[in-house]
DNA sequence: TCTGGGGTCCTAGGACCC
DNA sequence: TCTGGGGTCCTAGGACCC
């Protein structure tokens, strides 16, 4: 069997690259995407110029602003990066049957067999690299070779927009010069331990017995030796492109920007962030089973609670009052919260559990599922905070809602 | 420096069942 | 009296990635 042909592509500081297309002075200046230098929150992209600063994702931004004053604040645009995705998705697309897009700005493409059509593996990535930037107006990096992680550890060598093939064969090679660090899933945890160990680099790692790395490190420490050596070796990486498309987890979670210990906010946030995470679980047609509270104190430490659910849900009240239930009983009450997150997992397809629902209960449900879709649609028409569920909470209703009273699930409410 | 928001995977212990 | 072993599910926390 010949060698799989592994593309991966990499957006070059992709969010600032966005911002940019919006507003072209941007260009060529120190740009930090992720919110305004005094607020609470990190760096999501840095734009090349800041990052000569000392500036990268991840940081404070009042730690960013101290480090580079004169860069250029912005807030991100989840929508805008969300549309330029499509498009890249698009474009890969057109090149390959196997996508997987792995986050907002990267993908992985199997290009194996498909010599015939794009011809040799640089001719083809050329050819991609120059239709992405005529069709986004964005630069990318491509890294190949004959797995997801040499393609992976090839595009982050290859920027910013440049292409880099690693023949099968001289993997080990390649990769024995360079930091233990490069090797994804290798954080700052592990090069610490690594390093107490005399290993620096790849190369050291390479030398090392399997036997030992798996005595000290486990399951992880025998992928690990299989990765010095350029092999996907377990885990995620391990899976054909295009495996991994149906989500194990849909959440979401706000921080404050003043901690607050006001239960009448604390609950309504968690009522915004259940309907949030139940109408995301609609559109995609899933049902969740678990649903977990995340809820971080002032001093930053971090609790997690979670309850899984005899029968799976997807409605807004159902996992609201779940998350109410485990808040109420894990609070402190009267500390001040930073965080709150609401996680729903254990997803399953719908079919399968609907037509449990169904046999359990009939009508009630789907009666549920029609005023929650309704109330979906008047909340991408006037936005979120149009249309919320009134379950004994002060609700926010704008006017413009009561043209359609029965969309409203708060109404005549159905107990399923 | 004072720490976002969205995810994935792994570990470890306890419950529970056979 | 003291005391199995394996499998699966659930929960909590943590490392890691973009």
């Amino acid at each position: 069997m010949p060698p799989r042909l592994i593309f991966h592509v990499d957006m070059d500081a992709f969010f600032v690259s966005v911002e940019e297309l919006f507003d072209p002075a941007l260009k060529g200046r120190p740009v930090v995407v992720g919110g305004q230098r005094h607020e609470r929150g990190v760096v999501s992209a840095a734009s090349y110029a800041a990052r000569k600063f000392g500036v990268h994702s991840a940081m404070p931004l009042r730690t960013a602003a101290k480090l580079c004053p004169q860069a250029v604040f912005v807030d991100g645009h989840p929508d805008r990066y969300r549309d330029y995705s499509y498009r890249i998705h698009a474009v890969l697309n057109s090149f390959s049957p196997q996508v997987e897009m792995a986050s907002i700005d990267e993908a992985y493409l199997d290009m194996s067999g498909t010599e015939r059509l794009h011809g040799p593996p640089l001719r083809a990535a050329h050819a991609l690299h120059i239709k992405m930037k005529s069709a986004t107006q964005l630069n990318c990096s491509i890294g190949i070779g004959a797995s997801r992680l040499m393609a992976k550890v090839s595009s982050a060598q290859a920027k910013p927009n440049g292409v880099l093939w690693v023949l099968p064969g001289q993997e080990a090679r390649f990769l024995a010069p360079l930091d233990v660090a490069v090797i994804p899933g290798v954080g700052k945890v592990m090069e610490r331990n690594l390093l107490a160990l005399g290993i620096k680099k790849i190369g050291d790692l390479a030398r090392l017995p399997d036997s030992e790395l798996e005595e000290r490190f486990g399951k992880w420490g025998l992928a690990l030796a299989g990765k010095a050596q350029g092999q996907d070796a377990g885990g995620w990486f391990d899976t054909e492109v295009g495996e991994n498309t149906v989500p194990k987890s849909i959440s979401h979670e706000h921080t404050y920007n003043d901690d607050t210990a006001s239960p009448d906010q604390l609950e309504s946030t968690l009522m915004r962030l259940s309907e949030m995470v139940a109408r995301r679980l609609r559109e995609a047609s899933l049902q969740a089973r678990t649903i977990q509270l995340k809820l971080r104190y002032q001093d930053f430490t971090t609790i997690t609670r979670a309850h899984t659910l005899p029968s799976p849900s997807q409605l807004d009240n159902e996992i609201f009052e779940q998350v109410r239930t485990l808040f109420r009983k894990h609070w402190k009450r009267g500390a001040a919260v930073r965080l709150l997150g609401v996680q729903a997992s254990s997803l399953n397809g719908q079919a399968g559990a609907s037509a449990q629902l169904d046999l359990l209960d009939g009508g009630k449900q789907q009666r549920w599922q029609q005023a929650l879709s309704a109330a979906d649609r008047l909340r991408d028409k006037y936005g979120e905070s149009s249309v919320s569920l009134a379950s004994g909470m002060k609700a926010t209703f704008r006017e413009r809602t009561h043209e359609n009273p029965a969309a409203l699930p708060g109404k005549n409410k159905p107990t399923p």
